[in-house]
DNA sequence: CAATTTAATTCGACACTTAAAATAATCTTG
DNA sequence: CAAGATTATTTTAAGTGTCGAATTAAATTG
């Protein structure tokens, strides 16, 4: 059931609503929130001048009157970047990635720390974390009181309400305490997502108005993954593990897959699945522990490049693999957009022919015919930018859209 | 971007509110909808008497002090059934199915009528349903103007929102206009939808609380569906076609379905599907067009009880494309709950093993372990009732909920 | 029949939005 | 360079909504 409403809730959404605005815009005068919230300026008034008070939002008397009009020169409001900070960590094999940013989404410091992911021990990787975070802030000069919120990424499955990663190929250990220890030993509030989520929701930070409906990213690389935008909300299953699309099965009792079952669409999709098709090795061949080198990779798409029939072959298989996965999803979902991503679309043109055919046979004309499916050029940053935006936008919604955020 | 809010909004979203609550619990004292709601009762006193005014809710006096308490006795209130009146419309294949409801979800008239459907044309399927309803009315001495809405639920892949029939089992032509010509020619607001969706819309009006997340409600039978449910609403996607499990792909360039492609969900699972397999036809084989007889399929259903090989074969068959169906979907999904229904569970025995073998082949553990999974007893009226619960729910939220909905 | 108990309504306070009026700060123009 | 025009923002007054407290209503209890 829904929840009752009163002027709480009002006051709540609307300052919710100029944040975002000013979040989305950079930068503008209280006439131009009126415009992108519909609120009138007495509302902005009221509502911006609170957020002043409360020192989430600066006058910015600086900006550059770009044509000089007649009139009462407005005067821009920004985001307050001292109003809180957020850390932003990427946990891949090998190593742990640190971002310090501001509450306007600034990168203020960034850190690389070489970590022995693998062969950690379940319980030690949380209190790492935590030690890692804790003297990188010390570096920083900043007290962990001036941090509002932690955000961890991991490739691997997720369980967001839990704050556990269930696995991940950067981790030999299974079921990682990962979210609570951290809470428990720096004193921050911190969640936990799925790498792929991360590049969903950074897109839809900068682009939302083209991510209104149901929109899915596809990320090709040492894995497959998922990010699943559905009403325009990035989608967690009732556990916070959904959209595993890397190993949602594509051929029953197929190929062997490094999560331990048989015919998932990594196993023919990912780096390891081409590489063990292109080398003609059997299906059961047990996949590598570790991430192929980008070398490997690089020398694959070369050889079907230059006419290898083998090599060819395991890119075939891979994009009829995405396809029909694609399809059946689209069966299931009849999604606005498909973008794809990740390191793998480097050899996109290998797969995409094979992609679209699959779709062409894998679901009906009137489901697939307005879904847009683009390519995106795969950034490493993209994770790490999409975890602050979604710490950013967390941050609105629960904590400043209050007036008693207590800052 | 989300909507501003103001008063308007608080009192829309507290009578949908009470509406919601008064609707599901059939009858009330204010001081329980208070209770309900989690509003105070000066609010409760300030909505009721603004409904009873507009003639939404009725005062009962008659009710019955089960227990006769000290203190005041409470007044139940309740949904005036004649309020308005709403038509739920079933399309199937040679029959109109008309149900009149009033404003309290009651029935106060049925009636089927035999139709020739498979041969109709696209352009007359609209009118005839027309016709049908204002007759139908007339016979119930019932003004269109009383009808505040009708609802189509027919088997097929609807788009829910340009009202089109893109393609069903009942009729041959495709791309059938229908709610527009019944609004030209009655007057009256029409809606479509697809029939497994209003089952799982009639389960969640029975018992919200259970569908709070994401589920799931399989139908097998003539066809397969799906209606699903995310966050607690029924989901269409970005045309309204979503969740056409029936032909998500099963096996890549597998059996020839009813909807022309190969290796359909539907072409191993559906009654011509299991028959087809059983009679150890080729996958290649066409399709019928026309439903499988009852009859038939029991005979099949027996022959598998007493030991016939390809009957069980074929069974097992449609149990593993349900199982690596549901797999999948749960790999993309993670729900909390599956619910299988349909006439084809009358042999959900002969096919549940192998859905849960598929199932455990098909999805990790994490994922699969907390979704139930549950057998429905079919009963073919669910999809009126659905039909008549998701309008008058459209109904409260859409227009009651308004003040001015003018009456 | 007075006391008690429970239900429902009324009243006063407070929060929020908005339209309209007032104020502020600039540019234009004669 | 001063008065008028123009645009931005704030202030004010009015309207609507919810809520807690006080009040009224209608029964049972002793």
């Amino acid at each position: 059931m829904m929840n009752k409403a009163d002027s709480d809730l009002i006051r709540r959404q609307n300052r919710h609503l100029v944040l975002e605005a000013l979040r989305f815009a950079g930068r503008a005068p209280r006439v131009e929130l009126g415009r992108l919230t519909g609120l009138s300026l007495a509302t902005i008034t009221s509502i911006t001048t609170q957020l002043l008070n409360e020192g989430l939002l600066l006058e910015d008397a600086d900006g550059v009157q770009l044509t000089a009009r007649r009139g009462r020169p407005s005067v821009d409001l920004k985001l307050n970047p001292e109003a809180t900070h957020i850390v932003a960590v990427k946990l891949s094999i090998d190593r742990f990635e640190l971002v310090l940013a501001d509450y306007a989404g600034t990168r203020v410091a960034h850190d690389i720390k070489p970590v022995a992911t693998y062969e950690m021990e379940a319980s030690a990787v949380g209190s790492k974390a935590a030690e890692l975070i804790l003297a990188f802030l010390a570096r920083q000069n900043k007290k962990p009181d001036n941090i509002r919120m932690i955000g961890v990424a991991v490739q691997g499955a997720t369980e967001t309400g839990a704050g556990h990663l269930m696995w991940s190929p950067a981790f030999k250990a299974a079921n990682i305490p990962l979210t609570e220890p951290i809470h428990r030993l720096t004193g921050i509030t911190c969640s936990l997502s799925n790498d792929a989520n991360m590049i969903a929701e950074g897109l839809m930070a900068r682009e939302h108005y083209q991510y209104k409906g149901t929109a899915a990213v596809i990320f090709m690389g040492y894995g497959v993954g998922m990010g699943l935008v559905i009403d325009g909300k990035t989608y967690h299953g009732s556990t916070g593990a959904a959209a595993e699309f890397g190993h949602m099965n594509h051929i029953p009792h197929g190929a062997l897959c490094r999560c331990g079952r048989a015919g998932c669409i990594e196993a023919y999709a990912s780096d390891y699945g081409i590489l063990r098709n292109a080398e003609n090795l059997p299906i059961t061949t047990l996949p590598p522990s570790h991430a192929v080198e980008p070398e490997v990779m690089a020398a694959l798409e070369k050889a079907a490049r230059s006419g290898d029939q083998a090599a060819l072959k395991a890119y075939r298989i891979a994009g009829e693999a995405i396809g029909f996965g694609l399809a059946r999803m689209i069966a299931l979902l009849n999604p606005d957009r498909i973008v794809v991503s990740g390191p793998g679309i480097r050899a996109f043109d290998l797969v995409e022919p094979a992609i679209r055919i699959a779709i062409e046979d894998g679901v009906v004309l009137a489901l697939r015919q307005n879904v847009k499916i683009e390519k995106l050029p795969m950034d490493h940053d993209m994770i790490i930018s999409g975890t602050i935006d979604k710490l950013l936008h967390d941050l609105d919604r629960e904590v400043f859209a209050r007036a008693d955020s207590g800052l």
